[in-house]
DNA sequence: GTAATGTTATTCGCTAGCGAAATATTCGTC
DNA sequence: GACGAATATTTCGCTAGCGAATAACATTAC
């Protein structure tokens, strides 16, 4: 069968190795297609989001912005959670897009240390705009699998995020 | 079956959404949980660099180096393209790491526009130590599969692999 | 042999983002 | 009901990295 990078890696891997223990093939493998799977939809919703005319940053947090289960509505300390960037990171991008008008910032009604930040109309029509482009993208690459490929597929990833989501919450305490 | 955060996330997706045309939600489940679970890789791996007292772009470097079919030997340029990243961020990569005595330059022999990047020893020692603790890192994720399990996502991941690189080679034309 | 073109690495000006300190507001407690 | 602790956001100084321009060398064509 045809290899792909992550064979030939694991091939390399063993014929110069140098590590003591080693690390397992199929693990390896596995985890270095998974990397490639996401740079890839990385890559392509980047495409995407230029498209529109959208900086990568802009597009992460409109969608961070759109996804939650107040879609459109958020503090900064939020969205900073949810994308994993700093508090301080947050409030340049918010500066920047309220600038461009895809949202804005008014103070906090009941607690006026938060900020409350809403996707404009513009915001949302260009987010989802991005959206379209990126789903196909994603689309295309699943459609070398049947469905009932992509049920088992999910299956098994499902496995490992649950593992991964329970060592996340037991970190937390 | 208890749900995870992709399938929250989908449900979410449904309920308020507004999109136009509705994107597959197990294709939509899929790239969130490959998200997922290229995050937690990637702060596994912050962790671990961190631990031997590295930062991240650090052993990136290293471990680009190592990894080479020509290990522990490279010019930037090379080195650039296998990390995604411009020349000039391996320059100043590779200033820093020199200093700090984990690589060396050194004009190349036969062409005098080249520099060769070579790892020294104790740039090897410690992407060694980093290696291992990311390893086991991954081993623990990885065994909540039986190995047919494994074996079976391996097959799966694969078949994008293979349509992605395809794409990649045939944007390159 | 020399001019023109290509290739490789580095320098420079700029942007995004981080962590720590500063600021503004709220909550708890005596 | 005032004062200290807690919380939310922003400001500030700094670092990594990008793209464009530059420098140094090599290759090709004539």
């Amino acid at each position: 069968m045809t290899k792909d990078e992550a064979d030939l890696h694991v091939e390399r891997w063993r014929d110069h190795w140098v590590l003591e223990e080693g690390i397992d093939d199929d693990i390896e493998a596995m985890t270095v297609r998974i990397g490639t799977i996401s740079k890839w939809f990385k890559a392509t919703t980047k495409d995407a989001v230029a498209q529109v005319g959208l900086e990568d940053f802009e597009y992460e947090t409109l969608h961070s912005l759109m996804i939650r289960d107040t879609p459109g509505l958020a503090s900064p300390g939020e969205l900073a959670q949810s994308m994993g960037v700093s508090n301080a990171g947050v409030t340049g991008r918010l500066e920047s897009m309220e600038k461009k008008g895809w949202l804005k910032r008014k103070p906090g009604a009941g607690d006026r240390r938060r900020v409350e930040v809403e996707a404009t109309r513009e915001g949302l029509r260009i987010w989802r705009e991005a959206m379209a482009l990126r789903g196909s993208a994603e689309t295309d690459v699943a459609s070398v699998l049947t469905p009932s490929e992509l049920a088992a597929l999910n299956k098994l990833l499902k496995k490992m995020t649950l593992a991964i989501e329970q060592e996340k919450a037991a970190e937390e305490r």
